[in-house]
DNA sequence: ACGAAATGTGCTATTATCGCGCATTTGCTA
DNA sequence: TAGCAAATGCGCGATAATAGCACATTTCGT
């Protein structure tokens, strides 16, 4: 028995587990593993060959996977479905001209995330950034909630209890030497975003690259949080980055408006 | 027996009928239903109300969807499932940031565009429009092919063969009271784009808005398009009009050279 | 050329799924 | 407030869909 939601709990008689297969198959195509074999998808999933073959063959049909020769990969129509969640919220509609109006003030690149789980999503951003961009974040990239900025304003913008939550079981791992560790004194740094009102994160989650983020709470309890990031050294530019703050602080404000 | 891709066959037997329904409820979150309850997805699917409520229950339980009482909407989780799509044709890296700059040529937005099916798919954009926003395109929206100039162009892109098929295929109805329901003048329309390089529509697809956009071919095959749009009053000046269309066409060559 | 890996697919046992129906709950209207 | 229609949750049994095994064939790499 699980309880989903707040309604009634979720059964595991609820749960078509072949559904559930097949979105584990969709879900395979990744970051980093965007064009696959059919053996690659078997052991990323855990299905059995054949079973992960009629179940990609079921998206190709559909057509949100292609097939070259031995090699699968997602398809434009992919997008089709993360457009009823950017349609709901009137991204593209109300949320990146804001963005994109504050992110002038500044001349940097503005990004907005939201909670999945236990980790970040970016769900909008606009402007051009100022630093070279290692991965090129979009729409859908996830980042840890604990050692970055955005992530660590995402908690900030939770009620208590769940930030308690998400603070207790967020991965903590290393990803720079600047990386800390300590889950108390990330819990320490969260509720100084809460009480101040932005995140400031140095080198901890990419190494040379700092971040300010701000949270984002609606008057009807959604959560989202706006991030900045950039060489560290222009960061530490005290001037600079107290700059940032206030456009994300105004940014947020006008964000929580439209959600 | 369904042939795909040029590969093997699809057969009926390949096909998870379970996985195909799933994808059918999930697929019933869209523009005009973001928010929808459960005999709402019985009925947009045609499932049973008991199968749909399994499916979208597992939905609900793999983070896709949340329900709230009786609606049910996406998370953003669901954005996740396109970041491959995304990352795999580094947009964010490499696409996003040409388009910006050539759009600051410009001061107006760029949308990027690919096919799915007998549609056009937004895969990227960057800028500032210079038109209110009626819709708010976000990546994911769809655009039908044969009144829009996007997707024009992106059936000009297209290998003869492929062109004739979409324009026998491609559906053709009125959008506008300028809409060209005569599916000749459209195949002359999108000849004439092939051959000048741009494709420039008025008033066909939305009342009082006027787009220009170019192919964009790659050396691999992959085909896509450039689109602007703007009012038409603007886009009727023909000095504005050459600019862009000169800024689109080298904005068209640089993209074709990072696909 | 050989061997390992991969592919397509037939087949059968199993089990997951479907859909019906019932009891209960909810929301709306007079 | 009462009544009715719509919606919800879920038990249950029949059956259709699925899983997975194995085999023949193909492909790829050394």
């Amino acid at each position: 028995m699980r309880r989903e939601g707040g309604m009634r709990e979720i059964t595991d008689r609820d749960i078509s587990l072949t559904f559930a297969k097949g979105m584990g198959v969709l879900k395979a195509f990744d970051t980093g593993a965007t064009h696959l074999t059919l053996p690659q998808i078997a052991r990323t999933t855990g299905l059995d060959r054949a079973s992960a073959r009629r179940l990609v063959l079921t998206l190709v049909h559909l057509g949100y996977v292609k097939q070259d020769e031995r090699v699968f990969s997602l398809t434009p129509r992919i997008l089709v479905l993360a457009s009823g969640f950017l349609q709901a919220h009137q991204f593209g509609k109300t949320i990146e001209p804001v963005l994109r109006a504050f992110s002038q003030q500044i001349s940097d690149a503005i990004s907005m995330a939201m909670i999945d789980g236990l980790q970040a999503v970016y769900v909008a951003h606009a402007g051009a950034g100022n630093r070279p961009a290692s991965i090129g974040f979009t729409v859908g990239s996830r980042v840890p909630l604990l050692p970055s900025a955005i992530g660590r304003a995402l908690v900030a913008a939770c009620p208590p209890d769940k930030m308690r939550g998400l603070i207790a079981a967020a991965p903590l791992e290393r990803f720079t030497d600047r990386t800390v560790l300590d889950r108390g004194a990330v819990a320490a740094d969260i509720a100084l975003t809460a009480e101040r009102g932005f995140a400031f994160v140095e080198g901890e989650f990419e190494a040379g690259v700092s971040a300010v983020a701000t949270p984002v709470r609606s008057e009807s309890g959604e959560t989202a949080s706006l991030g900045i990031s950039g060489s560290a050294s222009r960061l530490a530019d005290e001037g600079y980055r107290n700059q940032v703050v206030d456009t994300l602080r105004e940014c947020s404000k006008a964000v929580a408006a439209l959600l």
